[in-house]
DNA sequence: CCCGTAAACTGAACTGAACTCAGTTGTGGG
DNA sequence: CCCACAACTGAGTTCAGTTCAGTTTACGGG
């Protein structure tokens, strides 16, 4: 398959693209997507309408380009924390440690990520919203693929129990990544909470 | 808490009602709430577009009350399957398979539920839009709390390993309805697939 | 059988948020 | 100083969702 790199575009000093990101991702995880007002996102960077369309090419476009870096970062995250390891067991612990090892910032781009992934299901019209679309969708399998690889790995080295590695993957990160609908910063549950079970449940999924 | 039921209206017989909510779930299913022109909607029931406001406030309307019926047989299911079963281990087990004993026309509506959950954490600012949103998530509640009782009684028992039987519960239902972002009734991979692999997830991660 | 009534429906107009267009401003490199 | 191009703007346009002001259709009671 072509990998379709994106890679991000150069920023003048003046750019306001990364401010853009922030607002959005602000209101979108507050408000979610479809009831955050373009212009008010326009407002709160503090540049009118059109000029957003200087840096994105429409709303949906940034929606896009947000959960697209916030895969990159996971899928990073989650091989900084089994290269090299050779215990499968290890690895998964240090898998799903990985997974909960966000700074506060990232919190609501986990949330707006979660909370639109159907939008990648669907083609895009504009050359540069499906770009991204695109891009996204293949970091989604490319962290699929590489939780499968590790359960497999596990499974023929017989660490654990042999089942259907690819269906298990996807019930780990589908387990995984739900905390992002209902985890808060300030709530009585901590990550290190949820970080915890989390991982005694993967570990337990798996035990031959 | 005052529960706010909400009965469904009643039909004439040359109420289009029915025809509307299975038109919007194939529309909403297969391209999603946003992508879904809802004037389509009305040419697939053979209306015009004004015609569904006889029978919806608006189109989020609609899809909230899609979500809640969903909701309400979800939960209507969990009891079915778990009333009058001393054994939590088994009721754990029936529970989950109730949650994938779904005719192939509930997908869909499975899915929409699982996509537009975010829509339930904003009020709306309609009268009908905020009854059905509050009854849907007063739904989602209910759910939560009958799962995390399940888990809380075995636990009791010492038939379960003793955790934080809520986050338990929600990290359970995570990987259960998580599914249905995936799941196509003609894969390769079959309900009774996922139900068997999800079920025996579900019985490790309670295991003492 | 007709009439009153309420459900079911319609075409035309309206609304508002996303987006386009045709330009203007302003800053850093030559 | 001035040019190039990033950064930006106000005035429109578009279009899906919605409202309005009625018209049609079925049905039960007189």
């Amino acid at each position: 398959m072509k990998t379709a790199k994106i890679t991000e575009p150069d920023e003048g000093p003046r750019s306001k693209r990364k401010a853009i990101l922030a607002a959005a991702i602000k209101n979108f995880g507050k408000n979610g997507y479809d009831a955050t007002k373009w212009s008010v996102v326009a407002d709160q960077v503090g540049i009118g309408q059109t000029a957003l369309y200087h840096y994105f090419e429409s709303k949906a476009h940034c929606l896009l380009t947000i959960m697209r870096l916030e895969l990159q970062r996971s899928l990073e995250m989650f091989v900084k924390a089994t290269d090299g390891r050779p215990d499968p067991m290890e690895a998964l612990r240090e898998a799903v440690r990985s997974a909960y090892t966000v700074s506060e910032r990232d919190v609501p781009q986990m949330r707006i990520l979660q909370n639109n992934l159907a939008i990648l299901a669907v083609p895009r019209s504009s050359k540069k919203e499906e770009a991204e679309r695109l891009a996204a969708r293949e970091l989604v399998h490319r962290i699929e693929d590489a939780w499968t690889e590790l359960l497999q790995r596990g499974m023929d080295e017989g660490a654990f129990a042999h089942r259907d590695a690819h269906t298990l993957a996807l019930n780990m990160l589908g387990m995984i990544v739900s905390v992002w609908r209902w985890y808060r910063p300030r709530g009585s549950v901590t990550l290190a909470n949820v970080s915890e079970l989390t991982e005694d449940c993967c570990v337990r999924m798996v035990a031959p």
